[in-house]
DNA sequence: TCGTCATTTCGACGAAGATCAAAATAACAT
DNA sequence: ATGTTATTTTGATCTTCGTCGAAATGACGA
């Protein structure tokens, strides 16, 4: 990941709503949430999530589906590597390795261990 | 590392001056950088500097010491480290593993290899 | 086609972020 | 004491960010 990528993911996870949105998303694995559901589980209001939403979309860091008249969310696993794998590289020693450490299927509980592989 | 501490170290990082700085750092080792100096290599002006050297040092990912007149800032290794196991953990599958990645004896070339270990 | 549910867009507002020039502080040498 | 270098502080300005209510869009069922 070239730094411009980084930053945006940075910035997008750089705040309070977005990162719990985040960490949401990735708990329920690729099935991923509608947005009304996450606005309720957070408590926040619909039109401050869908800022939200697209600041992360924007970042790459969630994707958007849509399923009936309701919009599903999901995180997007491959850039959270790619931001870990670019700290890593860039914000620690030369040496440092960059083993990526997100895994869809690790998210265990809420969603049924997906066998299909990541996107 | 608790929440509040990764919104500031992923506040403190998502902002491109900041993120040139910590690299920076990281690449100088725990021998650090007079201010002057960080502010010549990329070309900010000094108030800016100070300025963005404060959000760092606040986010805890460097540290200031004085050295005759001038000021010495050097990356905080572990700040980084805390930040990594955070976005692995809670950002990541449950099942992330957070093995440190960053050491300041990877910083190779520019200071000898500290034996020192981490903070 | 009409209603209604889910979500987004719009427009406005205050708060926070970033930048700059100018003045102030701190440390040292003479 | 005085001047010089290194860095910070201050204050002003401009932009961006986050939030909210109200209106608009999209998709579905009757």
């Amino acid at each position: 990941m070239e730094k411009k990528g980084a930053l945006a993911a940075l910035g997008a996870l750089a705040q309070e709503t977005r990162l719990d949105v985040f960490r949401l998303l990735v708990t329920e694995g690729p099935a991923g949430l509608a947005a009304g559901i996450i606005a309720d589980r957070l408590g926040v209001l619909p039109a401050s999530l869908t800022f939200h939403l697209q600041q992360l979309v924007h970042a790459g860091l969630i994707t958007q589906r849509r399923l009936g008249r309701q919009l599903i969310y999901s995180a997007e696993y491959g850039a959270m590597n790619e931001l870990l794998a670019y700290l890593t590289e860039n914000c620690c020693g030369q040496g440092a390795s960059a083993a990526p450490a997100c895994d869809p299927a690790a998210a265990c509980c809420s969603a049924p261990p997906t066998r299909s592989s990541v996107a």
